[in-house]
RNA sequence: GGUGUCAUAGCUCAGUUGGUAGAGCAAAGGACUGAAAAUCCUUGUGUCCCCGGUUCGAUUCCUGGUGACACCA
């Protein structure tokens, strides 16, 4: 039976550092399953893998799209699909470490097969939006798809947006895209999850933002700063040193809200994980028990 | 040593003409299906420094402590 070891946690939580030394005693590449580290270029901001360890192991999904791509959930899910598909003709066990929930989830479930939005509709959808409003928007919702009027955040712009833009896309109501049904994977899932004290995370949090602008993050963002229009670019670390190079914030006040908003990042992820009671959750330094757990556990797959 | 000012939430402070309190920041909880490091929702934390007095009632006024700061010696 082929096996997807899946490594998730918060950010900062120290993923990258294990996720080596557990390809390394499975003797597999590293799927990333990162929805910032993706694209080039964000290497200090995002905490990409370094190149020495990119070439300790080999990995996947790391700086491989130009930064203004479109990127989703849902290409990743069919990327991963294939990459896994190929990679399983020459290895048991896959690793896929990451922190970015619905990239996760879309590997290990898959999410609902919605048609792609046009460039069309949804630049008319937003002009709709700049001139009529979201009220409005959300009026129409109401009236073309009530079933998901009534479960949606009216003050979500985004997603009464969205929704819209699947239903002008589509000629259908987006409920009926919306089946939420899980699909079969050719692979067994073990998921880890890597967790610490809130103070210890925060800490780390905390030094790695002062350390990423030590690396040279203003420098960076500087280089980028002609896409900041782009979806890549909508990360905490990047948005808040356009602040400052509007002039808008001063540099310590930057760096304060990186830090905050990747906590908040954090605890939003954990949130989400929560959720899946399916996670077995570990100490990132209890190295010694979770490679006991994997191969216990990948074991007990190969007897069943 | 003397005089003065201050002492309220984790921090910085506001406030109560005497009816046990609220802002900012920090923090906590949650939602989530093709932009997800996105987007959005909810929440308040308290011996109002301590002992006494006045008062129906004191965090507020008064005596005395304690601590911090400033100035004078």
């Amino acid at each position: 039976m082929k096996t997807l070891v899946v490594l998730l946690g918060p950010t900062g939580v120290g993923k990258t550092e294990l996720s080596l030394s557990l390809a390394e005693m499975l003797g597999c590449p590293i799927i990333n399953c990162d929805s910032r580290q993706v694209f080039q270029g964000l290497r200090i901001g995002t905490a990409a893998p370094t190149a020495e360890q990119q070439s300790r192991v080999k990995h996947y999904f790391v700086a491989t799209l130009p930064i203004d791509a479109y990127y989703s959930a849902a290409q990743y899910e069919a990327d991963v699909l294939q990459l896994t598909a190929e990679l399983y003709k020459s290895h048991d066990v896959l690793l896929l470490s990451g922190g970015s929930m619905m990239y996760i989830d879309a590997v290990c479930h898959g999410i609902d097969d919605i048609p792609t939005v046009s460039e069309a509709v949804r630049t008319s959808i937003k002009e709709r939006l700049a001139t009529e409003g979201l009220e409005a928007l959300a009026e129409e919702l109401r009236r073309i798809d009530p079933e998901y009027y009534d479960i949606v955040d009216k003050k979500n712009t985004r997603r009464i947006v969205h929704a819209l833009e699947i239903c002008h896309m589509s000629g259908r109501t987006y409920t009926s895209f919306r089946v939420c049904k899980q699909k079969p994977r050719p692979f067994r899932i073990i998921k880890i999850g890597l967790n610490r004290p809130r103070e210890e995370l925060f800490g780390r949090i905390n030094a790695r933002v002062d350390k990423m602008m030590a690396n040279g993050l203003l420098d960076e963002v500087r280089q980028y700063a002609a896409y900041r229009n782009c979806n890549a670019l909508n990360t905490v670390g990047y948005k808040e040193l356009f602040q400052v190079l509007d002039g808008v914030w001063e540099l310590n006040m930057a760096i304060e809200r990186i830090k905050k908003n990747t906590r908040v990042y954090a605890k939003k992820q954990l949130t989400w994980f929560q959720r899946d009671k399916s996670i077995k959750w570990f100490h990132p330094d209890d190295t010694e028990l979770i490679k006991g757990y994997l191969n216990q556990t990948l074991h007990e797959h190969d007897m069943a």
